[in-house]
Order: C-alpha cells, then sequence, then structure tokens
DNA sequence: TTGTAAGCGTTATCAT
DNA sequence: ATGATAACGCTTACAA
C-alpha cells in the first residue's frame, strides 16, 4: 500500500553496485563500465526511481545570484508591483540558495539603463531578469551577457529582436484586439476612438505599436465601425498643459466616445479632463491596476482596465530562471499571460489576490 | 558583501551552548535553563536566524497523505480541472513526503458521496480537500473529520455552515453581480433577462442562490433595467425534452435579451436553442472555460463565460493542506479567487495557462 | 573503473 | 538541563 520512495542506495543494491557508481551513471559524468552502466539503468528504468530534489539542494549547497534590472519603483508606481513578484519568489526560493541582487534604472532614461546594467555586468550574476522599453540598448545589453553565456529572461516589454531570450508579459497585440472587443461591446457605431500614448516618445516602441495595430485591426474585422483618432502626448505630468491639449483635441473632434490608453497612465487622462470640466461621458479603456487607476475605476471614471497580471510576471520571471539555474532546463521560451478584463464589479478579487500579505507562497520551484 | 546564511550551529556557537540546546528552544520542547534561554534567544535575533526548509525537510523525513473527495471528472467534465490543479500540486510536493488518495463520488448522488466518505475516513489520511454540493451530506462528513482532528479544506462550493474549514473558491454572489454587470454593458434597458439553472435540484443549493442574488441586486442597485425571469430544468441533458421546455419559455416571455446559466452548462443551452432553431440574437452569460463553452466562445454563441479558475482552486487547495501539515500553520481562511470575464479575445490565453503542461510548477509550499 | 566517506542543516535519540 | 551524534538522500573528493 505505502510504497516508499526509491533512492539512490536503492537501486545501488538492485544493481549490485555502489552509489557512487549509480550517482555517475545518473549525471553521467566519469567513466563507468557499458554493462554497468546498463544494469544500472535498468535497475533506474524498473523501479522508477525520481531524485529528491530536496536532498539534492541539500547537498549541492550552491549559491546564486539572480540579478534584476527593472525602471526605478519610485519613477511609476507600475513598478512596484513586478517588485513585489520578485520579492515573493525571492522569500519562495531563498532556501535554494537563490540571492537576488537588484539594479534599477531611471525609466525615461537610456543613459541610467547602460550605467545600471554596466554595474550589474560587474556584479558576475547568474542570471538576468530584465524589464525595459529601451530597445537598443537592451539588445546591446544582450550582447554583454551572451558572452559570459548566463540565462536572460525578459517581463513586461517584449523585445522580439532577442529570440534566444525568454519572455514572460502580454501579448500587446491581442490587448489591442481586447480593446477593440471592449469598445464594441460598450458603443454605437459610427462613432471615434481616440487612441492616446501619454509619455515620452522614446518608450513609444514596438509594444504600443502592437496596441495600436491590435485595435485597429480588430476594428478592420468589423466593418471598420469605429473612427480612430491617434494622439501622443509627453507632458502628462504637467495637468495644465495636458489639460489644454486635450480641450483643444475635443473641441476639433467632437465625436469621441471612446479614449484608448495604451499604458497605465489613465488616471492622468481623467484627471486632466476634471480639470477642464470637460463631462465624462466616455468610455475608457486603461491598463493596470495602479491604485489611482482603481479609484476611477471604482467611480465609474474609468470603465475597464486590462490587468497583465505584473506582480506575477516578476515572480515567474524569477522562478523561471531558478528552473534554469537548479534543473539546468534551457527554455527561452515565450509566455503570454492571461489579459483580464478588469471593471469594477470584479476588482477587489484581483487587488486581494495580488497582495503580498495574502499571497504566502515560500517555495515554488519549475522542474521536471 | 556576500553573507552567509546563519545556521543553528552559528547560533549555538555564538550563544555557546550546544545545536541541542539552540534546537530545544526554537521548539520550545524540553528544559532548559532560563538565562540559557534568554541567551539563545538573544543570539537567534541579533543574528538574524530563520531555519532552512530544505534541510528540515530532510531531517524530518515523514510522509503526509492528502486525501481529496470530489466529484468524477467522467461525470462532468468541469471535475476535470480541479483535478489537474490537485495532480500539479501534487508533482510539486511530493519530494516534501506529500501522498495524494483520491475518493470520487458520483455528483448528483449523496448516497456515493456519503460512501466515499467512509472510505475515506477509513483511509486515516492526515489532511482532506473536499468539493461538494451536498450541504447536509458535507457537514455530517465534517463532524467526523472534526474527531480525527485533521485540516479540512474545502473548494469550489462554499458551505458557509463550516466556519472552521478553509475555502478556496469563487464568491458567488459577486460572480452574479458580475454578470449583471456584464448584461448592463450590452443589453438596452427594459428587455428581460432569463436566470436558468440546468441540473437537479438537489445541487441547487446556497452557491446558487448566491449567484441569483447577486445578479438581482445588481439589478436593483441599477433602477431595475432589466426584468428578471427564474427557472431551472432537470433534463437538460435530454436535447429534445430540454428544446421543447425552452420554445415555450422563449414562446411565453418574447422580451427575453439575455441569459445567465447559472453553471458550466450553456452549452446545453446553446445547443438545445440550435436545435429548436430558435435563433440566438442574446446575450448569453455563462460558467467556466470547459471545452465546448470554449467552442461556442469563439464562436460567438455564447458572450462571456466567467471564469473561477478551477484548476488553481485544487491547487491552491492542496497547497494550503500541505503548508498546515509541514508548517502547522492553522488557518482556516477564505480565498476568493478572481473572477475572469472571458470573451472570444482573451480565451486563449486562459486556456494556456491552465495546460498542465506549460504550468510545469514543481514545488510551492506555503510558509511563514 | 569503482567504492568509501565526509558533509549539506536540521531533527531526534541517546548519554551525561 | 545539556551535549554529542547518528540519521535524512544526495553530491563529491579521494582512495583503491
Amino acid at each position: 500500500m505505502k510504497k516508499k520512495r526509491i533512492r539512490i542506495k536503492d537501486i545501488a543494491e538492485a544493481a549490485d553496485v555502489s552509489r557512487g557508481t549509480v550517482d555517475r551513471v545518473i549525471h553521467n559524468r566519469g567513466k563507468v563500465a557499458p554493462q554497468v552502466k546498463a544494469k544500472v539503468e535498468a535497475a533506474i528504468l524498473s523501479l522508477g526511481y525520481s531524485p529528491n530534489i530536496i536532498a539534492r539542494t541539500l547537498a549541492n549547497n550552491k549559491e546564486y545570484h539572480i540579478a534584476t534590472l527593472i525602471p526605478l519603483p519610485e519613477d511609476d508606481i507600475f513598478w512596484k508591483l513586478p517588485q513585489i513578484g520578485i520579492q515573493q519568489a525571492f522569500e519562495a526560493t531563498r532556501d535554494f540558495g537563490i540571492h537576488i541582487d537588484q539594479f534599477y534604472f531611471k525609466m525615461d532614461d537610456p543613459v541610467s539603463f547602460v550605467n545600471e546594467s554596466e554595474k550589474l555586468v560587474e556584479a558576475r550574476p547568474d542570471a538576468v531578469l530584465m524589464a525595459t522599453q529601451f530597445y537598443r540598448e537592451a539588445i546591446n545589453f544582450y550582447r554583454q551577457i551572451e558572452k559570459i553565456d548566463i540565462p536572460l529572461v525578459g517581463i513586461n516589454t517584449h523585445i522580439k529582436e532577442l529570440d534566444k531570450v525568454g519572455y514572460i508579459g502580454q501579448n500587446s497585440y491581442q490587448s489591442g484586439v481586447l480593446a477593440g472587443k471592449l469598445f464594441d461591446i460598450s458603443l454605437h457605431e459610427n462613432v471615434d476612438i481616440l487612441i492616446l500614448h501619454l509619455g515620452s516618445s522614446v518608450s513609444n516602441a514596438m509594444h504600443i505599436m502592437d496596441k495600436k495595430r491590435g485595435l485597429m485591426d480588430y476594428n478592420n474585422n468589423h466593418n471598420n465601425k469605429f473612427g480612430i483618432i491617434n494622439v501622443e502626448f509627453r507632458e502628462y505630468r504637467d495637468l495644465d498643459k495636458f489639460g489644454y491639449f486635450l480641450s483643444d483635441v475635443f473641441s476639433r473632434e467632437t465625436n469621441i466616445k471612446g479614449v484608448f490608453i495604451t499604458n497605465s497612465r489613465a488616471h492622468y487622462f481623467i484627471n486632466a479632463l476634471d480639470r477642464m470640466g470637460i463631462s465624462n461621458d466616455l468610455c475608457t479603456v486603461g491598463f493596470d491596476l495602479i491604485e489611482k487607476n482603481c479609484i476611477l475605476l471604482r467611480k465609474g471614471e474609468i470603465d475597464f482596465l486590462i490587468n497583465q497580471d505584473p506582480v506575477r510576471q516578476g515572480n515567474l520571471g524569477i522562478h523561471t530562471l531558478v528552473d534554469q539555474l537548479l534543473f539546468n532546463r534551457s527554455d527561452a521560451t515565450i509566455t503570454y499571460l492571461p489579459l483580464d478584463i478588469v471593471v469594477a464589479e470584479n476588482l477587489d478579487l484581483y487587488l486581494l489576490s495580488n497582495t503580498p500579505s495574502t499571497s504566502e507562497i515560500k517555495t515554488q520551484i519549475m522542474a521536471k
């Protein structure tokens, strides 16, 4: 009934060799006579041996350093979320000998990214987790990492040119398609949708283009139900300037009924609208469950937030690397996380499952 | 720079006692002189000791048996999903000495539940995971479990009378509210919504009532935008009978524009409609990403599926129990999982993250 | 080519 | 009340 787990010792006895020999065939290191090897392999197969990861980890007694390179959480609260996931993963894996060294760069400053990436390389980590929107800089950074031949995974922004590294995050194109669907459900035909990009054009990179394409493709595939207006604005933090900009847009374009904000800054848009006294009868679709967005979602000022689970991105990113370090599984795979449609009525449930205090995952190691 | 992790040996040396003594104060077992105890505790605090779970697990070398009691996956494919999560969790925790013994009952048969629960008790497990809609039977079962004093968690159906046991699953009431929101977005006012319950009335229990209440409360709070019609039907598997039943309903009630199916059987409804040649210009909201529902969602025959992540329910359920067994953390907490709004445009992303092959979580132990 | 034994950090059983 | 020591299953250096 209660079958005991097969240990190395057991197959050593079965094959009538020593534990050392068994170990040698398992890791095929060292010399072992062909017939002996066959005998051991037969025993492994017939007894159904699988190694005890716990004991292996303890015996290995190795320390691994994973470096992270992400934007300063202070720069944009969005970046606090992956940070939470990274911390969770750290606590979950520290007993496996995993250390995490974090490097932060200024979100809008490529130079800062380059500086930090150099510091990171000097620290000689065993693996790297990266999140950046700087395409060229990321590719240059990858060249350096390639030289020292350690695994690298990206989160949040998919740098498609880097096909040798893993990616965990959202499918940007599909999130645009999904936004299209949400407008389709909510609005009548023959109205206009404003695509609004807030932030530096530097970061107005591929993944933002993908979101726009997704929305426009959806619209094309649905008989061009909507008119699409494309606009971007850098100085969104200056509510006055932003407000004037918006009233200009809305006075020129009087048929706008939907607004698609392509990143986590929807709350700036709503606040600027409010400041200018422009009434908000718009259907607004934004991204990410940062606090200011959540408040406006509850109030009904924002209609939909698309969640890309940044906490999980950070968490899974670290776990993927741990997986590679501990079990040398080499997957440079792309993992697209679900795109959650968040409305006032299901918001709280998403927030709860994101809070670090409630998700007390201790150990979460990928394998086999 | 590279700080070594503090071990029992380290604090033993610091406090100038033996490892045995340190162990005694950590687990406050056995006698230890007050001053010695204070000295050790001081050392633990100042050096910042935390136990190495890996080594502890190995040394403990204990075997735990977790029993599960869920409906037969063959009875209703929905129940394959928690089963997947349970299997994942098993693979993740087997190295921690966790065994899983599964008991299955016939979904619509309380007697079968009772029989299996008796077998389960005889097997003398160390913890139990349960999913059932049979209220009375579940409560009786709990009385037996209470006697042998082992942890019990429920998934999927919240038996509120059992306030001493943990629950992981959906907030049924809130899922009804969310359905209300979805109709609100999709439909004009002054149309009717049909609430359709398919299945035995036995299982037409509290959590189904909660869903209905949620929808109706939403409607009340929005000026009774819709009319609500309540209907249930047992023999939904008989497409002919079901079809006649539906044509009867729809010929009497000609203003129905929305249909809320309260469980995972939305596909039966669509098929019966189709069979009778009733045109589907309805807004349909159902539950759960089982294959037949997914196909209809893609085709546009179902508009929304609310996902309660049954895979994760099974997975988290096991992990919660493992947590209690390994770290004696006693939380009979209620964990409500997010309610995902699934449409054709984000369906694939949810399916991918549910597939057992992609989620290769090895070890996921809760702690601290 | 093979076997032996020490060690990973913790627990638990002995003596003292 | 305290200390020494053998386990747990695996790795690895060293001996044979």
